[in-house]
DNA sequence: GCCAACGTTGGC
DNA sequence: GCCAACGTTGGC
């Protein structure tokens, strides 16, 4: 079982929206580093469901419910998507600037690789998170 | 609105 | 295959 964070500009699809669907398919991915880490998500994994742009933090907590397929809004082909289920919301969102100053979480992807829409999570990172947003994990 | 990081494109 | 130009993402 493995963790990772998936981000969304709230503008585009929020976690309200998340919630009020229950399961969404996570399309949209036109990176080769973030369709490696779509590929290699298995059914039951958890993700972060990170607010990007506006808000900046982490505000749920999604699971995978079924693994990697063909993105249908990808028109050539090529890319994949996964569906994705609302677990519950962060207590606490935790914010980019927490994590920032945690120097505990200063190797995180996505302080490393801002850019990058679907990155792991390591099981130490993911604990440490879920405690700093009131996660019950 | 600006800028840094980084991916993509196209000329050579 | 290299590199400059350009577009996109996302933080500030």
């Amino acid at each position: 079982m493995a963790y990772w964070l998936v981000k969304s500009e709230p503008d585009a699809f929020s976690w309200d929206e998340q919630v009020a669907n229950n399961v969404e398919p996570w399309t949209g991915v036109r990176n080769h580093q973030a369709k490696k880490n779509l590929m290699a998500m298995a059914v039951g994994d958890l993700a972060f469901f990170y607010h990007s742009n506006v808000g900046r933090e982490i505000v749920g907590v999604v699971e995978i419910v079924r693994a990697a397929y063909p993105d249908p809004t990808a028109p050539q082909g090529g890319w994949v998507c996964v569906d994705v289920r609302a677990v519950g919301p962060m207590p606490t969102p935790v914010t980019l600037a927490r994590i920032k100053a945690d120097p505990v979480l200063s190797d995180l992807a996505l302080v490393r690789q801002s850019r990058l829409s679907v990155v792991p999570v390591s099981d130490a990172h993911w604990s440490h998170l879920c405690r700093m947003g009131g996660w019950a994990a």
